[in-house]
Order: structure tokens, then C-alpha cells, then sequence
DNA sequence: TTGAAAGCGCTACCAA
DNA sequence: TTGGTAGCGCTTTCAA
């Protein structure tokens, strides 16, 4: 950060405190419930239009905002479904998911808040996000164990949905098919003649969640034929994919399954630089359908996935939050469809 | 979403009510405002070692989690630094700084929460970030004007800090200096004898905050020169990209300068598919300096940025915090840097 | 060393 | 149609 010169002479700043529904009820000379009803709209109860304004009028002069902590804390419950912030680069795919599920959510008057997780992992976690009193929580698998959700459900939340291949105990699952896209893609690679398949898992730590699975579902593709499996690991820089790249033809494999199109353009680049002729002498598929992959020469095959739709999470959550005596569901939400271009 | 079977019945679930300190204090034996100096370990009271143990005790029996809003409801002020969540897929380069910044808050004992802004916008959105009561809020310039401002102080949040190209009355400001990158890319094509420059420019809604100073820095590249800045809107899908590179030619332009690398790779494919050699008959650059920049052929020109460090960020909202009357600070923070490659 | 009680801002019940 | 007031869960002062 660069200092600036600062043009403006610090203010005196009146600094007044805070003003409460009490402030606001002494100047428009009401009783505190007058200005709760008013301000609430507050349908059993009728006031008279002059004091209604009266109410606003105060309400507005003051900078009156209700305090939303005195409010749930009064009504025993809030409407704030918490999630934590994702701790890696969220990809465009996970970003219209997330907008998508704030969409919904809010038109459904819930209030969505992504917690800044800090370093703090495991059963604290769920701790802390406890402290706020979520009356939902929307979180990763790998953050959240059994003994989290109970956690969470002791302290009031109402609906608990993981997001991760397995399901856990206690809470709604939306079972991401990790699997499914390494199977896919690796049965995509098999059907089209390749035997020696690698497969690129990134060497980033927190990508395991989903890299891990991806390599499991292309063992599971494998097993049984006559085709082998390679895991190759991967950080995502040139160097890394160039070295990748030079012990390529020694590793005599004929095919790579990308963990996603990102690490397949890293290392198809780079072997092509080598020398190699895509798909000819290695045919390469990525995931995630990201438009860099169309952009390719060749074109970029990969597997296309579907998050679930906005409204559809907010429903499963609204239901939950009023049932939440109701048996977990679990839901399969990534589908995975090849889409076939010209690396493969 | 598919959903699928669910193997366990529904449990009865004791659905106890959620643990206060008084249940905690009940089980313990004690006072709450015993529970409450053991759990918080407060300094100037003595409390006796069996008493705590039976205390803790208690409280983990029981899975009893303090109430976040009741607490700073009592206390009168939170440690919470609202930030609204970004409404348009975020980067790499900002999610790191996001990540960072979260973690230098977390060690200073702040809780960073992203707030879910759905659809609502101006000086609502302010009152609605003031409902919650943070200690500090940081939000884009474009989102909070000087009204937002007050509302936001007048509700006791005792730093706002502003991230864009303008600063805002009463605010902190962070100000990325956009129009530098636009200048900078701008004055690299005509350093390198570029006379008529092409400037792409987001179709899509949200992103002009970046764009158009983008843009108005090319413009000041070039004022007072021979050479002219041309405004090419466009979508980040194929189709536009082809519609505009088939009108290339006519158009008599011999560079660009594109939004940022994801654009840039966008339209230069669209050129080589056109014919069109890089950069002989069209020099490129991008910004932001994406890994895939490095990864085109030619190898892609870029304008590298650097966001400030998390650390100094946290410093500068936790010194507003401890001195709110303080002149609002002004810092830049994108240090621009053209990094010459290939295509230009 | 521990307990009693006030009060943070708000809403909703009950009275007037 | 409006007001009085209890009480949500917590911390902290004052007393014991």
C-alpha cells in the first residue's frame, strides 16, 4: 500500500451514540412497542396513520437501524444461513452456484453470510460458527464431522447440509460425484483406445477433497481391463508441468486425465512444447468445462458439471428449517457429462 | 439435484432446547457469573481450581456454545468485519487477497463475515450490513456511497474502508488505481509504435467498475498523441469474439488492449482463427496476469497487479477501529507493472 | 471466592 | 389505538 497525502482536515465528528428504538420512540413521543409495531408493520395491531408517520419520520431523522442481534436474540431464532468461506481460488462454477443459492435463498427473507474461517478447523469451527446461532448451515464435508453438525444442532440450527462425496451423520448431504467425473473421463479415454492413462492430481494441499475422489473414480474405470493408472502430481507452474513433460515418453503412457481444465492446459502446453502431438500421441481431458478449454488448439475435451440450481438447495433448505425433525435427505449433484472436443 | 434413497429411519432426537450459561451454572452448581469468569477466563477474578474444572466441565457436557449476538449485545460492540460478498466471479488474484486478509484479521481477533447482498443495493444495503452491528466494514466504493457511510457510523461500525477507483466521504480509502493499468498497457502498445488501439470492454453487467477506468486510462495514454483509443464491447463467449474479429480488418486497428488476460486469450484465438498474425498484425495485451497468459503461443502480454498485503490491510482497519475520529486514510493499491511477453 | 442483579435493544403479551 | 413490561443470554459491578 502506497500512503497517500490526505486532503481533509480530520472532522470534529458530534460522534452522537447509537440511536435505539427507545431514542426514536422519545421523539416522536411513543411508547417503544408503538415504534416495534410501526416499524414492523405489524399486522394485529392498528395504529393511526398521523402516528405511523410520526414513527417514520422520527425513525428516519435519527438514522434509526434495528439491531439485529436485540432482535433474534428477543425472537429466539434468526434467519441467517451460514456458510464458510471457501478457503481455495473458487472457480467460476462455484461462484454462479454460490449467487445463485444467495438469489434464492433471499428471496426466501434468509439472510446468507459466508464466515471467514481463519485458520480454525475441525469441531472448533463448528464451535465457532455455533456462536452465531445460524438457523442453517451450509458447509463442505471435510469441514464438518458428525460430532460438528451435533454440534451446530445443540446450539439451534435448524438445517445442517454438507457438500462433499460422503454423506455425514446427522446432517442433509448433497453428495458431490467426484467419482463419477474421474470414471467418466477415464472410461472416455479407455473407449477410445488409450491403456496407459495418467492421471494429474494438483500437489496444492486443500485440493485433496475433490482430487482425491477424481483419482479413485479412474481407478475404478480401470478395474478389471487390461488398462493401467498413473497418478501424476502436479503444481500448478510451468517448471513443474515442464519436468512433467520431459519424463513423459519414459513413463510410456498414452493418455492423461486432468484434474481439472486449468492443469490440463498447463501440461498439455508444455507437451506440446515437448514435441508431442495432441491427441496422437497423448490425449488429454480436463474437467470442469471452463471456457479456456474451447479456446485450445486442439480443443480441449473435458467433463462438464452441473452444480444444483440455486432454488433447489434454498428449497431443501427452507424444508429443513421446518422439519428439521426430518430424516436426512441426500442428494446427487454433480453431473458429469463428457463433452467430447479434440485433445482426446 | 437427484435424489436418492435414504437408508436410516428418523431418529426420535431428544431435541433438547440449546444450553445457556444458566444451565451450565445449574449443572455446575454455581452462579452464571461464575460460569461466565471461567469460561472467559477473566484476569481480576480468583476463582478456585475445583470450581472451574467442574465449570468446564459442565459446559462440555452439556455442548453449551456462547451466543455470539447475546454477548455483543451486552458488551455493546462486536468484532466483526463485514464485507459484502462480490457479486461477480472472483478471480484468483482476489481471492488471495481475500484469504490473506482474512487470516491477518483472524490473528488481530476479528471475524470476518461476507454478507450475501441479494439484489439489494445502495444505502439499503448499507442499513442492512448496519443491522448486524460490525466493527468494520470494507466494501467496493461503487456499493457504498457517502449516505452509506453515515449510516454505517451513525450505527456504530467504527471503520468503513472503500475499495475502488474513488475515495468516499467519511471513508477509508483503498484506491485502486484501475485507470494505471489502462494507461500503462495503453502507453507499452504505443511505446512499441502502436497507433490505433483497440480497448475491450466487458458486454456483461458489473464489471464496468473495472472496465470503463480501464478504459478512461487508455484514453490518457493517448491524448495528445496521433493516436486514437476505439471502445470494443464485447461478450466473453466464442460467438462475439468471432463477430468481432471477422470485423477486424475494417475496423484498421493494429492492437488491443483487452479487459484483462481472460478477454485477451478470448479475442486473440478469434484473430488466429481470422488469420491474423500476433502481433504482427495485431499486437495484444492483457492484465492481471493469469497463469494462462504465460500458457498462449504467443505467449501473452499482461499487466501485472498487485493488491495490498492482508497484513497491512488488517493493520489499517484495526488502527481505524482503536481511533475512529482519526482523518480517513488514503492509500493506492494496485501496483500496475507491464509485463512484456509475446503478442505485443 | 462466589452470588445477586442490572441492563444491553428488541418484541409481544396483556391492560388500559 | 397505545403503553407498560417481562425477558431473550450474557457480562460486570457491587455485596456478601
Amino acid at each position: 500500500m502506497v500512503q497517500i497525502p490526505n486532503p481533509p482536515p480530520p472532522e470534529p465528528s458530534a460522534a452522537r451514540s447509537v440511536p435505539t428504538s427507545a431514542d426514536v420512540a422519545r421523539l416522536a413521543g411513543v411508547s417503544r412497542a408503538t415504534v416495534s409495531y410501526v416499524l414492523n408493520n405489524t399486522g394485529a395491531v392498528r395504529i393511526s396513520e398521523p402516528t405511523r408517520r410520526r414513527v417514520r419520520e422520527a425513525a428516519r431523522e435519527l438514522g434509526y437501524v434495528p439491531h439485529a442481534a436485540a432482535r433474534s436474540l428477543r425472537a429466539g431464532h434468526s434467519r441467517m444461513v451460514l456458510m464458510p468461506a471457501p478457503s481455495f481460488p473458487a472457480g467460476p462454477l462455484y461462484s454462479r452456484f454460490l449467487s445463485g443459492l444467495q438469489w434464492a435463498l433471499g428471496r426466501l427473507d434468509y439472510t446468507v453470510v459466508q464466515y471467514g474461517t481463519a485458520g480454525v478447523h475441525g469441531d472448533e469451527a463448528a464451535r465457532a460458527w455455533a456462536e452465531l446461532r445460524p438457523v442453517a448451515v451450509l458447509a463442505p464435508g471435510s469441514d464438518l464431522g458428525p460430532r460438528g453438525v451435533e454440534i451446530l444442532k445443540r446450539s439451534g440450527a435448524r438445517a445442517v447440509v454438507t457438500l462433499g462425496p460422503e454423506a455425514v451423520e446427522g446432517a442433509h448431504a448433497l453428495l458431490t460425484d467426484q467419482e463419477g467425473v474421474g470414471r467418466g473421463a477415464t472410461r472416455h479415454l479407455y473407449d477410445r483406445g488409450r491403456r496407459r492413462i495418467g492421471v494429474v492430481v494438483p500437489a496444492e494441499r486443500g485440493l485433496d477433497v475433490f482430487s482425491a475422489p477424481r483419482l479413485d473414480g479412474a481407478r475404478q474405470a480401470v478395474a478389471g481391463t487390461d488398462a493401467t493408472v498413473t497418478e501424476l502430481p502436479l503444481r500448478y507452474e510451468e517448471g513443474d508441468a515442464a519436468r512433467l513433460a520431459a519424463r513423459w515418453r519414459p513413463l510410456g503412457l498414452d493418455a492423461v486425465f486432468a484434474y481439472n481444465d486449468e492443469y490440463a492446459m498447463l501440461l498439455m502446453r508444455a507437451l506440446q512444447d515437448e514435441g508431442l502431438d495432441i491427441p496422437g500421441d497423448a490425449a488429454v481431458i480436463g474437467a470442469d468445462d471452463l471456457m479456456l478449454g474451447r479456446l485450445l488448439r486442439p480443443r480441449l475435451s473435458t467433463v462438464h458439471l452441473e452444480l444444483p440450481a440455486g432454488r433447489d438447495l434454498a428449497a431443501l433448505v427452507d424444508r429443513a428449517v421446518h422439519d428439521p425433525g426430518a430424516a436426512p435427505e441426500r442428494h446427487k449433484v454433480l453431473g458429469a457429462t463428457v463433452v467430447h472436443r479434440e485433445s482426446s
